[in-house]
DNA sequence: CTCCAGGAACTCC
DNA sequence: GGAGTTCATGGA
């Protein structure tokens, strides 16, 4: 981990702690919770508002720095460094890329996504979450992933959090795949699912029986054996499986290739050009070209 | 009305 | 092993 994080200390504005980071690099956090990876994240004024590992904060990016209200030190440590990607040499990865591919499409790309960075989410709700994304828009991921969690998740703290956005609402963690697989798969297609209700219970089936494991699936070194491994899942395919990897379990190399990342492909690189050429960090060229695409569409 | 969305399973040949 | 079809839903 960087030095600059070995001496964070909890403030507090009145009962709410919060914690101060000056990050290294480049930091784009509306970019990073907005780039179509997470769905749990929404702007209030100036700050983001969000649950992830079953805790809700707000951050907000300021003069170089990131703070993290409703956290204390421990949970920056413990949680939010890794989560935000706060512990990864950015300036590494981009230079990696720019040496592995000079196509200026790409180029523009990194440019423009700068500080943009991979979170690391919780694996269960990676899981669940792009298995919920196949022929689907991100808006309606939401709603759903919300829908979801109100009815099943674990309801959140907001008494520290009324200054944040938090008066007047109610929070709910994205719930466990056993409260999933106990509703059933008429509840959870009652919750617009549509036909994936029995792939989440599928997952969630395999998930809790431990068929799936998070731990053993992280250990698999070879990204095309962790594909194959997620695809023993109903409604996991190459693309799903490819989110759930880079977004979820620990690693920057899967490259998902999506409705937009067709286009990408179709309109700036060659014929016969493989995402592996961008190496052992593909998945963040991916982002950076997902992103760009989205945003330069006509 | 049709077309599309961070796709995958299924059914043909 | 490819090409075409189907699957829920809601917004454009």
């Amino acid at each position: 981990m960087s030095k600059f994080f070995e001496d964070i200390k909890t403030e507090y504005e009145g009962n709410l702690p919060f914690v101060r980071v000056r990050y290294d690099g480049e930091y784009d956090l509306a970019k990073t919770l907005d780039c179509g990876q997470c769905f749990r994240w929404e702007r209030v004024n100036d700050e983001w508002l969000g649950i992830a590992f079953g805790k809700l904060i707000s951050v907000k990016q300021e003069g170089g720095e990131l703070v993290i209200y409703n956290s204390t030190a421990e949970d920056f440590y413990n949680i939010w460094c890794h989560y935000f990607a706060l512990d990864e040499d950015y300036e590494a990865i981009d230079a990696e890329l720019l040496r592995n591919c000079q196509n200026p499409a790409f180029v523009k790309a990194l440019e423009c996504g700068k500080g943009i960075r991979i979170l690391h989410q919780d694996p269960w709700e990676a899981v669940c979450s792009f298995i919920i994304s196949q022929n689907n828009n991100i808006p309606r991921i939401k709603k759903i992933i919300d829908a979801l969690s109100f009815a099943l998740g674990k309801q959140v703290d907001t008494s520290t959090m009324q200054n944040h956005g938090a008066a007047g609402r109610e929070f709910y963690s994205f719930p466990t795949a056993d409260a999933i697989l106990g509703a059933g798969e008429d509840f959870i297609f009652s919750l617009k699912t549509g036909f994936r209700a029995k792939y989440i219970i599928d997952a969630a089936q395999k998930w809790c029986s431990g068929e799936i494991n998070a731990e053993n699936l992280k250990q698999i070194e070879k990204l095309d054996e962790a594909v194959a491994y997620l695809c023993k899942v109903k409604g996991i395919g190459l693309k799903v499986a490819s989110c759930a990897l880079l977004f979820g379990f620990e690693r920057l190399d899967p490259f998902p290739v999506d409705v937009w990342m067709k286009r990408v492909f179709e309109k700036y690189f060659e014929k016969d050009f493989a995402p592996a050429t961008f190496g052992k960090y593909a998945g963040v060229a991916q982002q950076y070209l997902f992103d760009y695409e989205r945003n330069n569409q006509q």
